[in-house]
DNA sequence: CGTAGTATTACGTCATACGTATTACGCAGT
DNA sequence: ACTGCGTAATACGTATGACGTAATACTACG
């Protein structure tokens, strides 16, 4: 179970952002889904929650931006999908995101 | 030269976000600096123009946290260093990053 | 038929990113 | 000496987006 004390908590409490944006489509890079499903896939493989303000609002964005695309469903469920355009950014993004992780971890190590 | 399309640019532009605060403990890991150095270095690692208004909020904004603490410098620069909670946090902050950077390169090349 | 889990919408608020303008200092060149 | 440029920071303002909470509705289960 492993408690987590207060300091834990600070740690990863800077930058407030858990980056919703991104683990949507890292959700999504698995195939379609629809909301309430990318919470729990999103909570299974990144441990954070995204509440459902925070959900639906970057789906809307990520919509608009062309990233993410609606997928016609016959029940009340809306499913998305990466489009071309989102898994290019996807792909950008991680490996961007990997670059400067290793520069840091270098600098830590104590260059 | 490399010219950046339009496209280049909505590449990494979802997220508004270029994550300023994870950058400038990035850039204090290399050691201690004063603001106007960190936006240089940021420049040449992460490719990244942090503006005045980012940079120097972002600086306040970790110092309250306890994560950066400012040095007494004779002229008009204000240098910082990384607090040791800082440097455990950057420590747990670049890990989970790279964990979910490989969760999501690993979907897209199609598990 | 009420309760719990699924799934979404619809608010509101607040942090913070980011732009722009302004200030100020020191130094090189003319 | 003044001009201009690079350094360095402050002080605004705006607005995007994260996040919480509440409300809604449907389904299934006992």
């Amino acid at each position: 179970m492993t408690k987590r004390t207060r300091a834990d908590e600070e740690l990863d409490d800077f930058g407030r952002f858990a980056e919703p944006a991104l683990l949507i489509l890292i959700s999504l890079a698995d195939g379609p889904k629809h909301g309430y499903a990318m919470t729990e896939d999103i909570a299974t493989v990144a441990d954070v929650r995204l509440g459902p303000g925070t959900l639906y609002g970057a789906l809307t964005r990520l919509e608009s931006r062309g990233l993410i695309e609606r997928l016609d469903s016959e029940d009340r469920r809306n499913p998305y999908k990466l489009t071309a355009l989102g898994e290019r950014a996807l792909r950008a993004r991680l490996a961007s995101m990997q670059a400067v992780a290793r520069i840091g971890q270098r600098r830590l190590a104590g260059a």
